[in-house]
DNA sequence: CTAGGGTTAG
């Protein structure tokens, strides 16, 4: 540790001022700032270029080495002018997401003793947070205090914002309340919003809605901002009806939606298939004089290629190119996976042209939507053809890219390539996810990799890092297939322990698997144990359970459980049909063996 | 001069 800080400090001395900003890179430090004299500048002032100087601040900076030159030539001019000046400079900077030169030259500002102010700092910090620099953003409060400013509401909501975005939404309700208890600052509108939309983001809706109401209380008025999200949340949950009715309070409160909440309403709409009420927003957007964005046409995009209509998708982009709002990365990439969808690569194909030739260029979804696309088609090879044309483009590949084909090689069963591609995958810095662990532990299992599959599993548990229900859910089922239900069932009972919930899924694969090795009353007692804690059986847990119930004879309870299913709504699915028909006598053995009548008596009661 | 909401792929 001290070895870099010598390092750094030798580096930070042997940069010229401006070649300083150039590197990307630079490690911050939070408690010693490497010293340098401040250098006088040779010239006294420069009025032509203090004309120049404010010209340019007002317009903007349209590249990163105006603003480095103009940096540099600030610093040159006697008197220092004023803070303000500086700040407008980083402002500039944080508009072009230049957030490394923004911090680099605060912390030149720092050494040189140039005064900042409470703009600056705020500045900087939210160009920390950008930067994922979160420890060096808190421990610029410190540098506010010692400055003899005051973190304000400005300070507090980025920092806060950092936090979520950090995915810490904990300690960004902790630092709220903090605030809050202490009368540190009062919250305004904007702070509100921030706090509830991370708990938007955090399926805590309910809780918004909470805070919602008592902000309100406390005489905070929530804006358009405020609304929209939990109205997107709303929406996400499939809450639709919820989330119109909001709709209909903010505007009974005066309170206009604009169109990113008209966007989230047409997603949900679109979402759950309702388009008559789609049309009817759409018409409404226009009744309001609110006009549709590139957003809203690609959520309709979307909603049609979803629908198998690409044909209206792509007359929707036409719309688009008419009303001149036109067509981006996402329309056509959209378009794409429609076309996937449906298995028509080479469709896809062509619109990946279509869009080069209208100047937009291909990224890294365009790319793992049409590998995944061959992939679906079980056409591999052409897949990780794509694969080796994104360098050629100057697109990496991503986790994403190689989990997709790692996904597609294992339906094929070429689990040596998987091991080369997983190598390479790891070779070139992806760092599998939790969707790439949840693909190589269903294609281990699948290609009866089990002990392959059970030790990767044992590696992920050591990790500590799959505190995933999906990816145990996967081992469970696994195991049960492949006569292991002891350990499932060890698995399955630690669940709660590592503080994961099994959801339906796992119950429906955990019953199965009792089921299947005749332990019919633990089956049923998971069953009922299920019950209580909540998880609602859903068409699938009947059939397993009654498939379980007729596989181990037990014919009298198999009527007590398919009138419960039917009570609830439910009915046997073709698998477990198959498997009463399957209990009567064949045509050849309709007059050799006698068929036990209460199993006859049953499945004639079942097929009336 | 500084902070908050909506779209695509495994």
């Amino acid at each position: 540790m001290a070895g870099m800080l010598v390092k750094r400090g030798a580096l930070f001395h042997a940069f010229t001022c401006s070649s300083l900003f150039h590197s990307h890179f630079l490690p911050f430090s939070t408690n010693s700032e490497p010293k340098r004299p401040f250098i006088p500048s040779s010239s006294t002032t420069h009025p032509q270029l203090q004309q120049l100087l404010y010209e340019k601040s007002k317009v903007g900076f349209n590249k990163l080495d105006d603003a480095l030159e103009v940096f540099d030539k600030m610093l040159q001019i006697k008197p220092l002018l004023p803070v303000i000046k500086f700040s407008q400079l980083l402002t500039a900077l944080v508009r072009m997401k230049e957030y490394s030169v923004a911090v680099s030259m605060f912390r030149e500002m720092r050494v040189l003793s140039i005064p900042v102010d409470i703009v600056t700092f705020n500045t900087i910090i939210h160009s920390c947070c950008h930067l994922n620099t979160l420890d060096y953003a808190f421990s610029l409060l410190a540098g506010i205090i010692k400055s003899g400013w005051v973190p304000d509401v400005f300070t507090y909501t980025t920092l806060i914002k950092g936090l979520l975005s950090q995915d810490k939404p904990l300690e960004a309700d902790h630092l709220f309340r903090k605030l809050i208890r202490f009368r540190e600052i009062q919250p305004n509108v904007v702070m509100y919003s921030t706090i509830i939309d991370g708990l938007c983001k955090t399926s805590n809706t309910s809780t918004a809605l909470k805070l919602l109401r008592k902000m309100e209380n406390l005489g905070c008025r929530p804006n358009a901002i405020t609304y929209t999200s939990i109205i997107d949340s709303l929406c996400k949950e499939r809450r639709v009806d919820n989330a119109l009715d909001l709709v209909s309070v903010m505007t009974h409160k005066g309170i206009s939606p604009n169109v990113i909440t008209y966007n989230s309403l047409l997603q949900g709409l679109c979402s759950s298939g309702r388009w008559e009420d789609t049309e009817r927003l759409l018409t409404e957007m226009g009744v309001r004089n609110i006009p549709s964005d590139l957003h809203t046409y690609n959520i309709l995009v979307d909603a049609y290629c979803k629908e198998g209509r690409t044909k209206d998708a792509q007359d929707v982009i036409d719309i688009m190119i008419e009303k001149s709002v036109p067509p981006d990365v996402i329309t056509y990439n959209t378009l794409m996976d429609g076309f996937c969808l449906r298995g028509k690569t080479s469709r896809a194909l062509e619109i990946l042209n279509t869009m080069r030739n209208n100047g937009i260029a291909p990224d890294c979804y365009s790319f793992n939507i049409l590998i995944n696309g061959y992939c679906k088609r079980q056409e591999v090879d052409k897949a990780i053809n794509l694969l080796r044309q994104m360098p050629v483009e100057g697109i990496k590949a991503d986790v994403q890219t190689y989990s997709t084909i790692i996904h597609g090689l294992f339906q094929m069963g070429r689990h040596n390539d998987v091991h080369n591609l997983f190598h390479e995958m790891l070779k070139k810095g992806n760092k599998p996810d939790i969707v790439t662990c949840r693909i190589l532990l269903d294609g281990l299992f699948k290609n009866r990799y089990i002990d392959e599959a059970i030790s990767l599993f044992r590696m992920m548990e050591c990790k500590d890092t799959v505190h995933d229900i999906q990816i145990h859910t996967i081992v469970i089922d696994g195991l049960c297939k492949n006569g292991k239900l002891y350990e499932a069932r060890n698995i399955f009972d630690k669940l709660a322990s590592r503080g994961l919930q099994p959801n339906v899924i796992t119950h429906n694969i955990m019953i199965r698997g009792l089921c299947q090795e005749g332990l019919f009353e633990e089956a049923k007692i998971l069953l009922s144990e299920m019950e209580t804690s909540g998880c609602l059986p859903d068409d699938v847990t009947y059939n397993t359970i009654i498939r379980g119930s007729l596989l181990n004879k037990r014919y009298e309870e198999a009527v007590v459980l398919i009138e419960n299913m039917r009570a609830h709504n439910f009915s046997a699915d073709a698998s477990t049909t198959s498997m009463v028909v399957d209990l009567l006598p064949k045509e050849e053995q309709k007059e050799q063996e006698e068929q036990d009548p209460a199993v006859l008596a049953f499945a004639k009661w079942f097929l009336q």
